[in-house]
DNA sequence: AGTAGTACCTTGTAAACCTAGGTATATTAT
DNA sequence: ATAATATACCTAGGTTTACAAGGTACTACT
């Protein structure tokens, strides 16, 4: 077993790192609006400068959604595919403030360790 | 299976968002000056404001040290057990710092998608 | 002798991202 | 017509990793 390479460990790493940001980066989004899976999908990519996988995103929105975080309505589209719009709850828009909160906590702590 | 509490959701998250954290942590505080396993649990658990287990950090260490990333050197105490002693290499260096412009990104983008 | 503190480690479980598949509809090119 | 592409959804299994729960060993204090 050979040892990685530096740009291997980085990929490792910010693999995850977006574990934790996922949920609070969804909850964001829906904040600002509603969307739809596949369109959420790339709007993150664009944001994290990395092109999330749907195996990642779909099982995703499934957990939030059965936490009550967002909500969901299938919308017929006049051309292509049905889409499922998701929406941000109440509980959802709660939790994302707490996780912003925390967010800025640990943001802190990292910058007194960096630049202390 | 009844809905979690949002205590209970954002406990569960602050331990996801570790998941990628901690690797960047160690390396900063190794990057500081050499530590031990013990001091080093107590001195995250100040940053995160959480303490960290055990079973954690020991071999969150060990992966760190085979990948290169940290070497490590026991010390006999005089008094009391032996320490082992954790450095950083020139690799762990050289990753940290790469850490941290990724994080730095991550960041810049989370601060744009929440005050757009 | 017993308790508490320091310091290390391992095993097993749960969580969650990602790869690699799959399905279905609509448009475009051949 | 039909093949290919784009859109849009989903799942199963592998892999990684934080954590709980257990263990060992040394020293100091009562």
């Amino acid at each position: 077993m050979s040892v990685s390479t530096t740009e291997e460990l980085l990929a490792k790493w910010e693999r995850q790192l977006r574990k934790g940001l996922l949920h609070l980066l969804v909850l964001a989004v829906l904040d600002k609006g509603e969307t739809y899976g596949y369109e959420l999908i790339s709007k993150l990519g664009k944001q994290l400068g990395a092109d999330m996988a749907e195996g990642t995103i779909y099982p995703l929105l499934s957990r939030l959604q059965s936490e009550k975080l967002i909500s969901a309505e299938w919308q017929i589209m006049e051309s292509g595919p049905a889409r499922k719009y998701y929406h941000i709850t109440d509980a959802g828009r709660d939790l994302l403030n707490q996780m912003l909160s925390h967010w800025a906590h640990v943001n802190d702590g990292i910058e007194r360790m960096v630049h202390p």
